[in-house]
DNA sequence: ATCATTGCAAACGTTTTGCATTACA
DNA sequence: TGTAATGCAAAACGTTTGCAATGAT
């Protein structure tokens, strides 16, 4: 800790505009969920879950949430970024996205839904459920289920518009 | 080079019964398709090609073809590995399947169709194009256009057979 | 006070790169 | 022979881990 916020002397609540973890209904949603999925509503935690929720479905992926923290004044380290990340997919609050074998990225959106993954841009955008169908499906192997079935819509941008 | 392959004295031709770079019409058509495609068939790229192509569709990770080409007495390098397999993408002769943020997988298939992944298992299987459908599609963003689409069914092993 | 959580730095596995050596055409 | 391709080792990259310090309950 102490990465940019000024050392002070002992339990000095955030005086912070930036976020003081108990402002909102989001953040109150955000630590119930939290306490839910037995993980202690720390600084850390809330503070990336109040940079993931509270503006909409994103895609982010670790390196990306790193930066957006340091930016708003959530101290917070890198690693735990990549353990925040992974203990909030662990807790169906976030879904792993693989669409480039080199990053990960994490959607906030958990409902049924696909993606657009434009290429050369790394940029990915949802595609709700209900825009897409994938009608028949073949044989599933012999003791085998379904977990998940992802469609990626490769885009490139058109050579002349 | 050198790597498991006795060091002799000069230009000494393959007299290898593994693969003697010239002994079937499949080198013959690889050799050619790699001309054709502007990539010089040599030792190494005509070596992975045969290990790729001789045997049916293939999943490959560039460690496990490296490994391969070590059992069989091709003599090549991890970097080479690497560069022949994105070379091979970009002439076509590949697709590159992202699954899973770890390993990039490299299908020698490149035709219509999508995958089974086995989750826990890291395996891939292939799904014809014809078994699988993908009905209405979603708009397509302005300027954009689709340059492919991808099906993904993850299949976990059923908890009680 | 206790124990989960955090931060750091170092380890890790995969992939890429720089440059001297090799080999295809 | 001239130039592309290769091998090696080292760097780069994203990610994970071990352990001491910290903080939530």
């Amino acid at each position: 800790m102490a990465l940019t916020v000024p050392a002070s002397s002992k339990r000095v609540p955030q005086p912070s505009a930036e976020w003081n973890g108990d402002s909102g209904c989001l953040v109150h949603n955000l630590r119930h969920k939290l306490r839910h999925a037995g993980l202690r509503p720390t600084r850390q935690r809330v503070g990336l879950g109040w940079l993931l929720f509270a503006r909409g479905d994103r895609h982010v992926t670790a390196e990306m949430l790193y930066e957006e923290a340091n930016r708003s004044r959530v101290p917070v380290s890198l690693a735990t970024v990549y353990n925040t990340l992974h203990q909030f997919k662990e807790a169906g609050l976030l879904r792993e996205v693989a669409v480039d074998g080199s990053r990960t990225y994490f959607d906030t959106n958990t409902g049924d839904h696909h993606h657009f993954y434009i290429e050369n841009e790394n940029q990915l955008r949802d595609i709700d459920g209900a825009h897409i169908e994938v009608g028949r499906l073949p044989d599933i192997p012999e003791g085998m289920e379904v977990s998940r079935v992802d469609v990626i819509v490769r885009l490139r941008r058109k050579i002349r518009p």
